[in-house]
DNA sequence: AGCCAGGCTCTCG
DNA sequence: CGAGAGCATGGC
């Protein structure tokens, strides 16, 4: 086992444990990533050998500094740069939020935000393939439901890794879930439907007839064109990925349902709306709708009351 | 006990 | 096109 170790710095305002703790909200049960005792840990892949990279707080909100130590079998000084990539992905270090804070100053609602979460940033989950699955997975369900299935599926078809009296699991790969049957998938919980999407699309990947990777240089038209022609998935899934995976931090996620409703009770004293007209009101918050999203959910999740 | 939850596909007018 | 059924599970 190698180690490596390094530092990072995020763009200014940054808070770790903040932004660690919404991250990992759900995430936290999957095993794959957790934020706990100070130190977030999350398995990665290096030259296709697993690691464990751990990052800590040595700084302050306004002058973070983050300590990141990797350790996986023959690392090499050469792998730093991928795995600092990684992390500034995943806990959204070089996102500069003062553009969204200058926006907001003169809304109320968006100013009461930022200072309950000032220096929360959004975050982004580089393997495409993974929020993909996720993403079918929770279709239509609930989030404790989806991370559920999606906890068996990795520990089941994810690769394990030891250390320090816990286990830790790497997402499965698409070439393992393609092997897996439809009804192997299926004594997972997963609808006979969505088996056959995952399965479908793992197929897909491992095979090469579709590339998750050139979705990062694309245009977000192109991702929706593109992901759409997948069975299984639709606009909100493909939505979903250019907001969490592809940081098109821009876009409106209309086809969610929760956040029409979450936008109707905000913002419209509990009256309905279509996606048309949410994407039409969330026009004012120019490239930073994600970033609203992000800060109004993890209001609701602390249950503050927005309307009020 | 029933309804709903951060949808999608397929079918049918 | 738009509307409607079916999918499957756990939590309230």
């Amino acid at each position: 086992m190698a180690t490596l170790k390094t530092e990072l710095k995020p763009v200014p305002p940054f808070d770790f444990h903040l932004t660690a703790d919404y991250r990992t909200r759900f995430r936290q049960d999957l095993a794959s990533e957790v934020h706990r005792d100070g130190i977030y840990r999350r398995v990665c892949t290096v030259r296709d050998n697993l690691a464990l990279m751990s990052v800590s707080s040595t700084g302050t909100i306004e002058r973070p500094r983050l300590e990141m130590e990797t350790t996986g079998q023959g690392l090499v000084q050469d792998d730093l740069s991928s795995l600092r990539n990684e992390a500034v992905a995943v806990l959204g270090l070089d996102y500069d939020l003062s553009g969204f804070y200058t926006m907001s100053k003169d809304d109320h609602l968006l100013s009461r935000l930022i200072d309950s979460f000032y220096g929360l940033k959004p975050t982004t989950e580089p393997d495409v393939f993974e929020t993909l699955v996720s993403a079918i997975i929770g279709q239509q369900i609930s989030a404790k439901v989806a991370v559920t299935m999606e906890r068996g599926l990795i520990q089941s078809y994810g690769e394990p890794f030891f250390w320090d009296g816990s286990t830790y699991y790497r997402f499965p790969r698409p070439e393992k879930l393609a092997a897996v049957g439809i009804d192997e998938l299926r004594r997972h919980k997963l609808s006979q439907r969505k088996a056959e999407y995952i399965h479908g699309l793992a197929k897909a990947v491992s095979e090469g007839s579709v590339d998750l990777e050139a979705l990062k240089e694309m245009s977000n038209e192109s991702v929706i064109r593109e992901l759409v022609q997948l069975r299984g998935i639709g606009e909100w899934t493909a939505q979903w990925v250019l907001c969490n995976s592809l940081g098109r931090f821009e876009v409106f996620p209309s086809g969610d349902l929760a956040l029409l409703r979450m936008l109707s009770r905000v913002y419209l004293d509990g009256q309905a709306v279509t996606p048309q007209e949410a994407e039409a009101f969330a026009e004012r918050w120019g490239p930073y709708r994600v970033p609203v999203i992000v800060y109004s959910y993890a209001a609701i999740r602390q249950g503050i009351d927005l309307s009020a």
